[in-house]
DNA sequence: CTTCACAAACTGGTATGTTAGTATATCAGG
DNA sequence: CCTGATATACTAACATACCAGTTTGTGAAG
């Protein structure tokens, strides 16, 4: 063979391991409160109801866990953790100190191919609000914020704010249509201040923007109490 | 029992489990390049050598993969990661973001026993530097980061600044006393601006500090090419 | 010496058995 | 009814066994 070709190194990581599917499933229940916090989780009887042995769901369990989504007490119980109000905070502080910078960064300058791009999914945005398709409106919120980073060449800063945003998502996923009007007009500002190279307006607008947050875990909280671990 | 006095609710996570020793040795063993970069580790021949079964091994496997101090490649082998001076790089950046951030608001004025704290660590780490005493040094190093977190009332940042602090520990450990000196008198330098309430000083100060890790770096690879990853 | 089929020795993922700690049901004594 | 000891039924942590892939050693063919 002509070492003037060295191919292309294959990636070995293809199979997805039932711990993987275990875990995906029980992600998307505890997200959409279809699993409700508080409610208590027992290895053994979901290896049962989902015809694995304890083992994969033992690992996935321990990848929840991590995540905030699960408390594992040993010998005890595990249970879907309560959404605490204060690390939904600090979460978003997290995420809004580290978007900012990237936003700013964006406001220098941005290729004329991000800022299409970023148009487009605005318009995808616009259309997925007044289709009412809620979910496909989330996946665009978080589409827009992932292009920003990406066009900013600081795309491996989504995978941290992702890894933040797992105490938020729920949040996010409770308050589903809810202040996606503004939402929207939140993103149309930033990405005005962005194409204007206004760096300040473009942190007021995405500071504005997380800050949202709050308010609607502080109203979803006064609805549904007990989902919430109540800490001063 | 008096109902004046509610006890304390206490916390049923002390027992370390074997996992957490396992993960504990392990980590250490990395983080001194005891086990360098590429060296291959098999959880049935860890299990062996420390006396215990596959479970726990894996469990501390898996945490450390997360960590980026080991790769895992299913039916193939584990291994120590290399260290990949991008993951380093881009840790900085998620760390002095959070961090610059952090000084700006202690700039704002801390209270004089937060002061009084950070002044004394600042002495004992003068105290290790003469006397060359490293491993306190690099102690020290972190407790004066993190009491600054604390006294801007920001504690909680300092756990996801030690999360991805993993990737530049190896180097830090690597690095031992070279630039000690220059990193004290950063430390002087920040303390300086925290006290003077100048904001943008404090900032400049921290951002030159943490900048340092990428010129290390640069150094150790040259001496160590195979513990380093080479990407473009 | 090189090539290559193939067996043997690995790997981590999965299944299941065992252990020790915890919560709860039960029940005797008041 | 209440109290408190104790048996029972849980729990997750840990140990062991097996599986399906992958790598590697080996030796015959060329």
């Amino acid at each position: 063979m002509a070492p003037s070709d060295p191919l292309t190194q294959i990636d070995p990581v293809v199979r997805p391991t039932i711990a993987d599917q275990v875990f995906d499933a029980l992600y998307a229940r505890v997200l959409s409160l279809d699993l409700p916090p508080l409610t208590k989780l027992s290895e053994a009887e979901v290896a049962r109801q989902m015809g694995v042995s304890r083992q994969p769901v033992r690992d996935a369990f321990y990848r929840l866990s991590k995540l905030g989504f699960l408390i594992i007490q040993p010998q005890r119980a595990t249970t879907v953790s309560q959404i605490s109000a204060r690390d939904v905070s600090r979460a978003r502080f997290i995420r809004s100190t580290i978007e900012i910078r990237i936003v700013r960064r964006a406001s220098g300058g941005l290729a004329d191919d991000d800022i299409a791009a970023l148009e487009r999914i605005l318009s995808d945005q616009l259309g997925a609000l007044e289709a009412d398709e809620r979910a496909r409106f989330h996946r665009l919120d978080d589409a827009f914020h992932q292009r920003i980073c990406e066009a900013a060449d600081l795309g491996f800063a989504w995978d941290v704010i992702r890894e933040t945003r797992a105490h938020t998502d729920r949040v996010r996923y409770l308050s589903l249509g809810t202040g996606s009007r503004r939402a929207y007009e939140d993103h149309r500002r930033i990405l005005d201040s962005i194409i204007a190279r206004d760096a300040d307006g473009a942190e007021r607008a995405l500071d504005d923007h997380l800050a949202q947050i709050d308010k609607i875990v502080a109203g979803l909280r006064a609805r549904n109490p007990t989902w919430f671990s109540e800490e001063e």
